[in-house]
DNA sequence: TACAACTCCGCTG
DNA sequence: CAGCGGAGTTGTA
């Protein structure tokens, strides 16, 4: 599993296991946080959770939340080229496995891996025939679907 | 060893 | 051609 922490002033660190968006009534996006490790003040968590709510809400364009992956390193090189995907913009499974020489399934489960859907863009991947793939079991494809059909709409 | 949020290639119609 | 099905690939649990 990827680990993550997210980290304001070196001395904040904060713990998740995961989280997640979810539709509610088909137009409002809700943001589910799961356990918190450490009983730490969540300044950073509330901050995190603030910010994704503007995203979603077209309110901001980044989540201002910095915060460090753990994991190996074609986890966090996998990561790392997820990030690098833009608003509105997709790649394939294929392109990401190519430039790392990695299979295309070993991508898709990596991406599969990473439940801070909003932080590295899992979404914004899709499968070379240009279905969108599946998704994570937390939200499903509807909410992939929903994801780029929002930041579309940012172009 | 089996599994995975895929992809390639050959076969059929 | 287009559509379908099976084999291939590779790190992780």
């Amino acid at each position: 599993m990827i680990k993550y922490t997210m980290i304001k002033k070196i001395s904040i660190k904060t713990k998740l296991d995961w989280i997640s968006a979810f539709e509610d009534d088909g137009k409002i996006f809700k943001i589910k946080f799961g356990k918190i490790k450490k009983k730490q003040p969540s300044k950073v968590l509330k901050q995190f959770k603030k910010n994704s709510l503007k995203f979603l809400n077209k309110k901001t364009r980044k989540i201002n939340t910095i915060y460090k992956i753990e994991g190996n390193k074609i986890q966090k090189k996998v990561c790392s080229e997820l990030k690098k995907i833009k608003l509105g913009q997709t790649k394939t499974y294929g392109t990401i496995a190519k430039k790392y020489k990695l299979s295309s399934r070993h991508v898709g489960k990596i991406c599969g891996q990473s439940k801070l859907l909003l932080l590295i863009p899992c979404h914004r991947v899709i499968r070379s025939d240009g279905s969108l793939g599946g998704f994570s079991p937390i939200g499903g494809v509807s909410l992939k679907k929903r994801l780029l059909k929002l930041e579309q709409t940012w172009k």
